[in-house]
DNA sequence: GGCGATTTAGTTGTGCACAACTTAATTGTG
DNA sequence: CACAATTAAGTTGTGCACAACTAAATCGCC
């Protein structure tokens, strides 16, 4: 069967419209929380992201911290130098391979988590939503991301033959 | 009781980690699989979605436009002059009102929504998600949305008594 | 060893989001 | 009517996201 005709084009538009908007406003609206809640800090939420990741793992090379995020060093590299203007982060050239940039954590850069700790907490409480309903609503993006990304994939058959596993749901 | 502490702080870094990404991630993931979709027909997803509500709406102010979209006039002001120059808006001062500013699909504009009629069904099938997901999550979405806003205004309680309505949930 | 392909950061340019501000028109109140 | 307050667009500046590109180092293969 391919693909139940119940709803029409013109229908889907509007659908989109809504969908798609609305996954656009909660980003956005999140951003806007936590542009409040890192005010204090000096840090915007993706240079929180990155703190985050660094946090966790310690010294990373630009590329690990992009893989974690999602990000490429069009958007890092800029990123990284604000953070280490405000002295949060050190970067250096890695000895054993010379393309390679590392960034971590400043004193005050370690310092700063201590002050960041009450930020999950304040978010969380922002979005009203229980332990469960959050990894519930986690799960669901997720799985959206990958199927997303399996998608765009597939348009750009750049290798890996796509072999419909996208049907993994 | 005072919220129960079953989550330590530390813990709580790193599920916020993974939840608020997670959005994060999926919405440049629909951003990517959008900037596919509309390269053909030469807009930005944000600009799909100003179309999307022009065509829906006819001419409409630019304040109107910014309501439907949570976007201020820092964002439509350029955005709008980027479509006029693309030939796919007019925009002209109202008469009634010299202050607001109209913007209307063009002829151009509106044969544009017949070639963006097929976009939504592409990007329903590259979620690999079923109706009734989709309206699920966007369910939740506007949920989480509601909540943030209402979590963010009553950090910065402007007129509103805040008297802790954030309870809820 | 030499040399092309790949990998890693970084740069440049475009566009979005938003805060803070400016300008102009309208509204409300005395 | 006059004038302060409000409202609507637009402008400016900062930062993120990403495509396309450059520069330098490393790898692989002969």
């Amino acid at each position: 069967m391919d693909t139940p005709r119940t709803v029409r084009d013109e229908d889907f538009l509007r659908l989109d419209h809504q969908i798609c908007f609305s996954l656009h406003a909660a980003t956005r609206a999140f951003n806007s929380v936590y542009r409040t809640a890192l005010k204090d800090l000096g840090l915007t939420y993706p240079q929180y992201l990155v703190m985050l990741v660094l946090w966790e793992h310690g010294e990373l090379p630009v590329k690990r911290i992009g893989e974690h995020l999602r990000l490429d060093s069009g958007t890092l590299s800029p990123l990284l130098k604000r953070l280490e203007a405000a002295g949060y982060v050190e970067r250096r050239r890695s000895a054993e391979d010379e393309r390679s940039v590392t960034a971590r954590p400043t004193p005050a850069g370690t310092e700063l988590r201590e002050r960041a700790l009450g930020v999950p907490r304040r978010i969380a409480a922002a979005t009203g939503m229980r332990l469960e309903e959050v990894r519930e609503l986690r799960a669901r993006l997720n799985e959206l991301t990958t199927a997303l990304d399996a998608a765009e994939s597939a348009a750009y058959p750049d290798g890996c033959a796509t072999e419909d596993d996208t049907a993994g749901g």
